[in-house]
DNA sequence: ATGTGTACCATTACCACACATGGTACATAG
DNA sequence: CTATGTACCATGTGTGGTAATGGTACACAT
């Protein structure tokens, strides 16, 4: 699997793992229906906790990039898309600096964008 | 000025002061063009730093209830809206919830929404 | 000269959050 | 029976931002 995980690096080691396994899909070395090593293989091979993996293989599945099959194990996404149109994390940037762009704008202060938004998160949850 | 401070309070002390100072206009305890005390003044009465009731009258001038002459000292705007029309906390809430309201349809996860977030806000910065 | 609003510099304390870890448990396909 | 994904419980650590404090300085109206 060919698969770095830095642990010095500030990258997050699930936001690294999420970037091999693409990086991976996306060269071909794992084609759309292949199977994937299950989270506690890739914790133990890796040296990762399995609920970080975990965090990692769920993120990859709601990217259409990979998909769980439950019990039967992981495979890579029948439809795995090399390049993601459905790009979740570009979609969050521009919805939010819209957003924000509008409000500064309309004489906002950047503490009090902060806290309303704190205020909607707290809410919305 | 019958103004009221409690330091336990999870309230924000400049919140505390803004809070009562609205209240102070809006039930004509204060007219529009009446003098406020001075922010020195203000903040040696309650026992405030003069840094803290200075935030409060700033934010205060920027929702037009008070208006700073500069020198001249700090009077109760002359247009001093009692039902605030340019309510911007409102329209900071209503602004956010819906872009976070679009983004969790979307499928985004409460976790990147927030680290968007802050990602944004520190490029427009 | 005095007091005004304002603008910098800085530090401290606190709190929320992300990250990562560990343990346990469950239903189920093989 | 074994291993799978998944879902809870919990803990610790580090980071970043807010809040509040203090000091100093400036131009200026009275």
């Amino acid at each position: 699997m060919e698969i770095t995980i830095d642990l010095e690096s500030p990258e997050p080691l699930y936001a690294q793992l999420i970037s091999e396994m693409k990086s991976v899909i996306q060269r071909g070395l794992k084609k759309p229906g292949d199977p994937l090593p299950s989270i506690r293989q890739l914790a133990n091979d890796l040296d990762l906790n399995s609920k970080t993996v975990a965090k990692a293989y769920r993120l990859l599945e709601r990217d259409q990039l990979i998909q769980a099959r439950g019990v039967r194990g992981t495979y890579v996404h029948p439809e795995a898309s090399v390049d993601n149109s459905l790009d979740i994390s570009g979609l969050v940037t521009e919805e939010l600096s819209q957003a924000v762009r509008r409000l500064k704008a309309s004489g906002a202060t950047e503490s009090e964008i902060r806290i309303g938004f704190s205020q909607v998160m707290k809410q919305t949850s």
